[in-house]
RNA sequence: GAGGCGCUAGCUCAGUCGGUAGAGCAACUGCCUUUUAAGCAGUGGGUCCAGGGUUCGAUUCCCUGGCGCCUCACCA
């Protein structure tokens, strides 16, 4: 079935229409007609960005010459037959002086029709006013565009603002006037951009190459999580939205593309709170002929770099905590970390003894007891929120993962690591397991669980056949961009790094 | 999934011990030729989230629901 606009739509636009917004409609028609200007036109062709003017001012106000810039106008400070109109752009703000002394009867007129949260350009010599403030003196205006929907007005004083936009509910439907009126979230998205462009610069820089597997899959697998479920209508099958790149990216791998990787979104089925989105970006990176320790090294190499970079410095600061992300981590296994954090001698303990302690902290292994899982379920519980300091916690059970390689001096432990920072994982890498039997074994014996544990991923035949094939030895390494972006930006919810976090209708 | 809190004008918020409501900004009308949270005077603007109950009367009290935020649980 193909979406059909709903019919009530028309009408419920026009029951939205309230008075404000009549009252700039009738502008519009005043300008279309006693003006004769189309208050949509074309393009503008500005000569400089506010910023620019700014810099390049002494040069400006020398030569007097005409600039010109475009904009949205943020306020209006009329007084008469003088005025001044500040203007946003991609460069910041810039001041616009208006006076009926410099400008033509016409645009003197079509200043009157402007409100906050138009789109205009603006024509004129630079200087600075009385008290010092770079302005543009308009020679000549332009309506871009008029807006007629009202913008919430948000004013600042001295580094102080007033009436911020704060209804996060109305930020994160609105998202756009968010952007426009509240100070600093366009900046923490101009971060998350810089963030993944530093970090891809650094793997193109070492021979990675970008890559895009499916989405929609007819099998899901690479993580334990529930999936999206879709519906192909000519194949008429079910298909997955992938809950991981991983069997995909392996797949490359035994195909020769022996360094790769992919920034993507993944999705999963799971509830929303601050740290968890239903589609969220995930970077994966597959090595040939590495093992964890290489990545364990790519992945401080990749996040100090980044902090550097986007930061000016290796320590942070996260919701009251000072994170210092100086070279190098910490790494532990995880065995010493129960020993260190929880006082737990984890390898001198029985079953029994194991399972009582998880119970008595209200933690269970879902289908039931298995030692590797219990002992990653205490790190859970009694570790995790304790490692604020980056961390890599490694030699995992190896019933935690069927993907990951055994550590070869001790078969119990994976040649696995998670990096913790803030009590929460950030990254996630294996030697990853490419003897074929092994991981038939392996896979085979995690979709039995799909009985007891619905977030258990059903066998992937097609992907054993190209472990079959022959897969290098490789190390690969996943990185939650999203809680990434957040430690670095010092944002506390995921949906402040996201444009459009997944919300429920109306 | 559980608990707490919130939802009143375009925005930010007061308020009504139950008698259908107010401020600031925005808007509108005046005044004002260097302002910057511009200022001064005046005007208009509300399904008080929705539904039900109690009541002569509910935006207010009670119940149910919706949406959001926070905390917890869940989460490779």
């Amino acid at each position: 079935m193909r979406p059909i606009l709903k019919t009530g739509n028309r009408a419920h636009a026009m029951e939205d229409i309230n008075s404000l917004i009549k009252i700039r409609i009738d502008k519009i028609n005043e300008i279309r007609e006693v003006l004769k200007i189309n208050p949509y036109p074309y393009t503008y062709n500005a000569s400089h960005i506010s910023s620019e003017i700014i810099d390049d001012y002494e040069k400006l106000f020398a030569s007097q010459e005409t600039v010109s810039l475009a904009g949205r106008v943020m306020a209006v400070r009329d007084m008469g037959k003088a005025a001044f109109l500040s203007i946003l752009d991609r460069g910041g703000r810039m001041q616009i002086y208006i006076s009926n002394k410099n400008l033509n009867e016409q645009d003197y007129k079509l200043f009157e029709k402007i409100d906050m949260g138009d789109i205009i350009g603006a024509r004129g010599v630079v200087k600075k006013t009385k008290v010092g403030e770079i302005t543009v003196f308009a020679s000549e205006l332009t309506m871009l565009t008029k807006s007629i929907r009202p913008l919430p007005v948000v004013k600042e004083k001295d580094g102080v603002t007033f009436d911020l936009f704060s209804d996060k509910e109305l930020r994160y439907r609105n998202r756009p006037v968010d952007l426009i009126v509240t100070p600093g979230v366009k900046e923490t998205f101009q971060k998350r951009l810089m963030i993944i462009k530093n970090i891809k610069g650094i793997l193109d820089g070492k021979n990675f190459l970008e890559v895009e597997t499916p989405i929609l899959q007819p099998i899901y697998g690479g993580a334990a999580a529930s999936p999206f479920t879709t519906h192909h209508n000519a194949l008429d099958i079910q298909l997955f939205m992938r809950i991981s790149p991983e069997p995909y990216l392996k797949r490359l791998i035994v195909g020769g593309f022996d360094r790769v990787y992919e920034m993507g979104k993944c999705f999963r089925n799971e509830g929303i709170d601050r740290t968890h989105n239903p589609e969220f970006t995930i970077l994966e990176i597959y090595q040939a002929y590495a093992d964890y320790e290489v990545m364990m090294n790519l992945t401080e190499e990749l996040i100090t770099d980044t902090c550097m970079k986007v930061n000016g410095s290796l320590e942070t600061e996260f919701s009251g905590k000072k994170i210092d992300f100086k070279k190098p981590w910490q790494r532990l296994k995880m065995a010493d970390a129960l020993k260190e954090f929880a006082g737990m001698d984890i390898e001198s303990m029985s079953d029994d003894e194991i399972e009582k302690k998880l119970k008595s902290h209200g933690g269970e292994v879902k289908g039931g007891y298995v030692r590797g899982l219990a002992i990653d379920s205490l790190f859970k519980i009694l570790v995790e929120e304790k490692l604020i300091q980056p961390v890599f916690i490694t030699h995992h059970p190896v019933e935690t993962t069927p993907l990951c390689k055994p550590d070869f001096s001790d078969e119990r432990y994976l040649q696995r690591f998670e990096l913790f920072i803030n009590g929460t994982e950030f990254a996630n890498g294996y030697s990853e397991s490419n003897d074929p039997l092994f991981q038939r074994k392996t896979l085979y014996e995690q979709s039995l669980r799909r009985d007891i544990d619905d977030e258990a991923p059903p066998m992937d035949e097609n992907f054993i056949q190209a472990i079959e094939t022959g897969m290098p030895p490789t190390g690969g390494l996943g990185i939650g961009i999203d809680r990434l972006v957040m430690i670095l930006t010092g944002e506390v919810s995921i949906r402040d790094v996201l444009f459009f976090p997944t919300m429920k209708p109306e």
